[in-house]
DNA sequence: GGGTGGTTTCCGTCTGGCGGAAACACCGCA
DNA sequence: TGCGGTGTTTCCGCCAGACGGAAACCACCC
């Protein structure tokens, strides 16, 4: 019923020969005012939306009032614009990450109670991952990820488990560009990356070392639809550093975790819709 | 810096007359395509959305077809649509769940973890509330709400908690509306639900006993920005029926949850932006 | 009071949205 | 193998409504 795998549409904007022309539809101006609230842009004014899309001011205005009086976009006190309850509601809907979050929580939760950490849940989109779901309690280690963040794939351990289980296309599209370091911990030689996805495959879960934060070490896992099909999503937790010691004794716990989503999954998907 | 309370803006077809006019903006038939995909329809093919929509088939055809382009629409392996990460990502950041989401889910740990009942966090819209997060784990007993869904105010534990504290003119709407009896439990009477309300005003919590399901009772609290700021959301924990004897005992725990996610509202949107 | 930054309204031009209709793809059935 | 039914995709001529420059408006601060 659902397709979980398999990359996305790529870009929103159509680039013709080099130049990013905006599309001059009017549902594309809806979609682009919708584009200008991303994480770094969750409040903005008339203005600033106009300027970040390229819109005409008055185009914007009347985009954003048609937005807003249904609800998809709402207004602040202050007069700034943002996204609003309704869409949210609408989007909350999305099976690819309902189904997936209703199935995992409960295991999620099983893993915070045992470790009190951070537990998180990412898919793979493309050459990048979303995180879809995410617990964490007073005593976790702070972090700089939140549901609906995007990462390169490659940046982290949840996502170095996402792209060991990748098409081979999407594989060599990231080996083949260069990786960002984020510490000087971050592998970024495809060589050593190559190994690193063999043995991701090999043993299943995989630890990562203060690959994106110098301040935090994560323990991942795939998450499958059925316990051997294919690979729908990522689980992992992330410790603070100086507890690394500890990540070695979450492996068993996390696979449990995992396989019983995976199970759960294929229970949910194969025989009923 | 955001607008946590009030009522949004009502309908999105705007209903001239009587008669609902499909408005006919270009934005208005992308909002309409989506407004299609609710927890009913998660997943439609081309035609059921023309036909639930109203809109021509070719004008259909055209609207999802960019909207899929874009990312906001995805088509599952049997060709139905259905609500795609892209808006979900940028759904995700819409403040008034995030921000409230992100405070709340410590202390709903907390309380899982006392508990292991379901947690859950709702707002106001207008007369109905809407569940912006939910908890819950193997043991919990199951629900028929999740995270997303829209309810009449009036008809759970967590909406008379919310209707207890919003404004007058709500109040006057809903109890001035008949009542809709879930169960033979349900108080439908104004009455009577007049005086539960100052009840729930007095005493802050507010125990629901089978109000909206013969299987469940819940115990709810309002959850304010600032200890003594206006009521934003409702917290809430579920149980099965024959638990109910437990639920005078989580009172106390309920409380001084609701209160700290309270302070540390407040402490988020006063001082900084 | 005058300057600044943001918002809202107005209106003439013309572009791109519209939807009927026809072609197409797929499936189950006889 | 042909046939009807269901859903999808493409085509195209007409004209509604999207577009954005410009000007009025508003609130706030020197």
């Amino acid at each position: 019923m659902v397709r979980w795998l398999g990359a996305g549409p790529r870009e929103g904007v159509c680039e013709t020969g080099g130049v990013s022309t905006t599309r001059s539809t009017a549902a594309g101006k809806v979609l682009e005012v919708l584009s200008a609230f991303d994480r770094e842009h969750p409040a903005q004014t008339l203005s600033e939306i106009a300027q970040r899309t390229g819109l005409a001011l008055s185009t914007t205005h009347r985009v954003v009032m048609e937005l807003a009086g249904w609800g998809a976009l709402e207004r602040g006190e202050d007069g700034s614009w943002h996204v609003g309850l309704r869409l949210w509601e609408i989007a909350s809907g999305c099976p690819r990450t309902q189904i997936l979050r209703d199935v995992a929580l409960p295991f999620m939760q099983d893993l915070y109670e045992a470790t009190h950490e951070n537990v998180q849940l990412a898919v793979r989109e493309g050459t990048e991952l979303v995180f879809v779901e995410r617990i964490a309690g007073h005593r976790s280690v702070e972090l700089l990820t939140s549901v609906g963040t995007r990462f390169p794939v490659g940046s982290t351990g949840m996502g170095r488990v996402l792209l060991a289980h990748a098409p081979r296309d999407i594989q060599e599209e990231v080996l083949g560009s260069p990786q960002r370091a984020w510490t000087p911990h971050t592998v970024t030689d495809p060589r050593t990356l190559r190994t690193q996805l063999d043995r991701i495959r090999r043993e299943q879960v995989f630890l990562s070392d203060r690959q994106l934060s110098e301040s935090t070490v994560a323990v991942a896992a795939p998450v499958r639809i059925g316990r051997t099909g294919p690979v729908s999503a990522a689980l992992g937790i992330v410790l603070a550093a100086p507890d690394a010691g500890r990540a070695r004794g979450l492996r068993e716990p996390l696979l449990r975790a995992a396989y019983g989503i995976s199970d759960e999954l294929g229970r949910r998907t194969r025989p009923t819709g």
